[in-house]
DNA sequence: CGTTGTCTTGACTGTTATCAATTGACGTGG
DNA sequence: CCACGTCAATTGATAACAGTCAAGACAACG
């Protein structure tokens, strides 16, 4: 039986190991660090727009995702978040949230502290340095979805994210052998791709209808890397990965 | 007669003292920055994608923007940066670029050295946290125009533009008195909204059309900066500027 | 076994893109 | 000073992509 702390610990050393690999030292050093844990159902808000946070909150189990609402229901996701990523990292710089975090699956968060993080980075420049490349290559994420907002069809812009999922997931071991877990519904895949579900939907089934993907029970499936790659003009580059086969 | 090298250290630190009140100390190490002023013409890429870089940009006078494009004349500009800005400042932590800049008007840029960066940051913790905060706001930036690709029509996301665009442009000082020069073609609005010149064009019609702007040889003047706001939900608090009134 | 949320389908609407042509502004050189 | 060239802005006509509305099927879950 793996304890909820030390699961938080495993893939938190895990996606770092992503980035930058770790010595011994900032292993232990962030084994010390204090994990509060949460269970959430789909649809909670973690943190909102406008609070003052004092923590950061880990993924350990689950999506969660980053958005803002306007008004008239519509919503806008601005990122998908898989165990191991800390979405609102940014709040030790900027406390004062100008977006929300809210759980899209059944979720497992481990909450930790500013001033415990504030002392790693400190003592741990290699630390550090591993979690602002992360909030880099997230930058770099929202840069590859507003250039599919912009400029992509509805079709290319979600083969693209597909691919970028696939990458994604396969970096921290949650995907591989072309399929991994997309628990979200395609009301969510639409607000992050600015669609409609009704639009979702039919997309979907041109992917499936042209033999790209296939989704059996929340796994998607990769039937044909190579062509969502070119339709979405997809490189991987900005998702700051080592090099590796794809499939 | 101002030299460059004196220009390019003033929009920095006037920059720099948007975001945190700089001590003698920092406004002198500025100053030993060694700047290599560059003269531009407009649409001259300044680092392109795939470029590994070894310095940063300054922008002293003009108009830049970050962009990619696609295939078929695609193009998605990410976003326009203004004397003060350094547009690459990311280059610092991940030297390949995964888009390129470019100049939108006749621009004067600043070469800095990484290295003299590095130096720069390591000694001056303040000035490293400033330089952090202005990346994490343009990462808010995106956020905000992910919004508006995403869920806002033409014409609110091109009311939101505006609004930011003075809030900034003012913030260092380029506008004032509710008017801003605005320098740019509409297929460049265009690219940076997600829409065709030709709606560009429309949708500025209308917003003239109902005297919330007017335009005249370049100058934006807000004509109704309260219906503006209301009608593209517009909140300056991603934009991490001190409370001011607006006008 | 009914309730609830999610997915799917059809019909229709609307925003925005595309294509093509014209007008306007500005700088240059004769 | 005017003719010309160039680039940007504007206009009109048409098409395409994606949204909205409404209803029904399906599936998971207590």
């Amino acid at each position: 039986m793996v304890s909820a702390a030390e699961q938080s610990l495993g893939v938190l050393i895990r996606k770092l190991e992503s980035i930058a690999p770790l010595s011994p030292e900032e292993r232990q050093a962030l084994a010390r660090l204090p994990f509060t844990v949460r269970m959430l159902s789909p649809g909670q808000d973690i943190v909102r727009e406008g609070d003052r946070t004092t923590q950061c909150c880990l993924v350990v189990q689950g999506w969660t995702g980053r958005y803002r609402l306007l008004t008239r229901g519509r919503r806008q996701i601005f990122s998908f978040h898989i165990p191991g990523d800390i979405p609102d990292l940014e709040s030790l710089h900027r406390p004062v949230m100008d977006h929300s975090v809210a759980s899209l699956t059944k979720t497992m968060v481990a909450l930790i502290p500013h001033e415990n993080l504030r002392e790693l980075t400190a003592s741990h420049p290699g630390l550090a340095s591993a979690f602002w490349r992360s909030t880099l290559v997230d930058g770099a994420i929202f840069r590859a979805w507003m250039l599919g907002l912009g400029r992509r069809s509805a079709f290319e812009h979600m083969a693209h994210l597909f691919c970028e999922l696939y990458l994604k997931l396969r970096a921290v071991g949650l995907a591989g052998d072309g399929r991994y877990p997309l628990p979200i519904t395609q009301v969510d895949l639409g607000d992050a791709l600015g669609l409609s579900n009704v639009h979702v939907n039919r997309v979907l089934q041109v992917l499936r209808g042209q033999k790209l993907i296939s989704l059996h029970s929340s796994t998607l499936v990769i039937e044909d890397w190579a062509a969502l790659v070119r339709i979405s003009e997809f490189d991987p580059a900005y998702l700051g990965l080592e090099k590796q086969a794809v499939l």
